[in-house]
DNA sequence: ACCTAAGCGAGACGGTACGTCTGGTCTTGGC
DNA sequence: GCCAAGACCAGACGTACCGTCTCGCTTAGGT
């Protein structure tokens, strides 16, 4: 019966009680406050006032808590800003992503990305609730370039979406940089430009 | 004395003995069969016949262990394969991590880098010794292909590596897609062309 | 909490549940077979069918763990046997001591005073626990010698007391002899007499 | 080999060298500071200027060891001091236990015995070249005390030595009382006296 | 207004890995 | 050639946390 739920998201009925919410914002808090690795089933239960099993009746592990937790509070994904073109949308929308990865989302998302190495589940569910949804607005925003000619049509998107975030999740990961600003603006100049010489004959 | 000791690579002396590398095969073997979660330092000691606190004089924890294993096992960065063009040596560079990462490698990689988000000694061993001596490979590479004219000479290097490595660690890591030579040419090609429609006067 | 709870005798509340005599059980039994050094809490966890924390939950040491299951096993203080007189009274108790130490019990007790000669705590439990209350009761024997006029009322009882087992506790830690009914025999007439040459008027 | 050895006293070549006594004096001056148990033969070792090695080549463990400390510092069995009667001679003897298990004498032998109980090898030696000598020179004296008609000629000596030392020992290991001069007077008075009424008749 | 059943907090439980410590043996390099 | 220095194997220690479980208590909702 417990492996009849499916692993990462409570499904139960007692889905927005406040015992809910209270269990998802101590995770979160505690999570930032101490730490992912530091934090443990007992000082979320203690922190929420609930026993840990009722953690236990409504999610598998840690990790899956603190998955949840974390897609309440980025809340639904938001559409790109509007702006005179899209590439300029785009921009802005690196900028948006700046801000979000330097602050605690960016410490969360590290903690979870890191964790879902070790975890089947986890890996499974970032990628189809966190990562998913965000590419797929992606491919939106790129075709409405190409439609709006702002892009060749031959560009392969999957490709290029791969560039930008691999370049941003691989400094966020590694930490071999920061992610401000600046940086996503050389980013997205580099992708738009291309390396190769141009034939110009 | 101990608390001088840098935490991520042992440099006492006993550095080449039987036992250091008993104990670095062994941990390598095990990663690779048990995976670094289910791995103890309690198997790799009896694996490797070894006492416990012989494992603690030499490595702080198991991550540390484990990288100098990955590190010795990688050996010593590889130069870029030869080809006609320095653009053909990079693509042919992509192909060889195609190889490396669909493997063992591509495992013992996403097992470092996970636990290197919650350990920021692991965190600054991983760029330093396995990152970063690749990065500095590449940015040569670029440099020849700018010299020999194949690129402009105004690309982004570090902007371009971080795209190219980015995809990559980030297919790896979060399981989106594999990594085979098909989606490396793509990548590679995608890199090369660049985004924007291009000046046709 | 815990630390307000007396060293040596779990107080809390599951005291008499089934885990906590089946730890009971399993460290007199292995402490008779093995040995008390010999013993591991590990051994005891196992042969228990109880995690090595249950039992840290409950004696904060092998010791005072051992110290319960001794007391257990002995039982409360039992009465001096009826006898036609006081001395004799006392003389089959020596008889019961006798066979007591013999068996498993001076095992026990070689190592619990053995052991409290290097734990504090373990000394006051073995003095308050074990010794006094046969003190106790020998103390009232010898009133009721007194009063029945087999002794002198100008007896110094706990010189007395002192002596009687002074003698069997030294046999049996320093393994001197044995603790046989016939050395009793010899012990309590011994006391009985006194030493000095008596008046001859 | 190693078992060849004579398991408590050394009796290798090296026996009155600069490094023996040094051993010896560090074992003794760190159990009286630190105690037994907290003293690890890598301290004992530290404190001598030599290495552990040496230790292990010359005693079998840290009991034997300490062992040995005990003996040289209370040197050879002493004399009972001259008196005006045996019986004074007694008692002034009493005295003089009293002053050494009362400072850190008593402290050793504590330890010692303690351990014996869990050390057949200390056991016997403790009994041999600890107990025993004195016990010789008490029969002795006792046997005096009858030649010179102050003990009856009947008194079961060695029970009236198992009952003083008993006694004393008693009290030092359990802890249930001081052992100071009044205590001893108390002691040899009872001893003499006897308990029982005599028959004036 | 009761009564019954579910959800709950509290926390004990078996289990397991951790990192530390010591014992006793073996090796090495310097004097 | 001996010895300090210390690395080595082995294994117990006590702690921490996991995920399960069992208790009573509260608190609805159905009668």
């Amino acid at each position: 019966m417990r492996s009849a739920i499916p692993k990462i998201q409570a499904r139960g009925r007692p889905c927005g009680g406040t015992v809910h919410n209270a269990i998802l914002a101590a995770a979160l808090r505690l999570t930032e406050s101490e730490g992912f690795r530091e934090l443990s089933m007992n000082a979320i239960a203690s922190a929420a006032n609930v026993g840990r099993a009722t953690i236990y009746r409504r999610w598998p592990n840690k990790a899956a808590l603190v998955m949840d937790a974390f897609l309440q509070e980025v809340g639904p994904t938001i559409a790109f800003p509007k702006a005179t073109t899209i590439a300029e949308s785009i921009r802005l929308q690196l900028h948006r992503i700046s801000d979000s990865f330097t602050g605690t989302h960016g410490k969360l998302i590290k903690a979870l990305l890191g964790e879902a190495q070790f975890d089947r589940d986890l890996e499974l569910a970032f990628r189809e609730r966190w990562i998913e949804p965000r590419r797929k607005l992606d491919r939106q925003i790129f075709l409405q370039g190409i439609k709006a000619g702002e892009f060749r049509s031959t560009i392969d998107i999957a490709a290029t979406i791969d560039e930008i975030y691999g370049a941003i999740y691989y400094r966020l990961l590694i930490g071999s940089g920061t992610l401000n600003k600046k940086y996503m603006d050389s980013l997205f100049h580099n992708v738009m430009k291309g390396l190769i010489e141009q034939d110009r004959s």
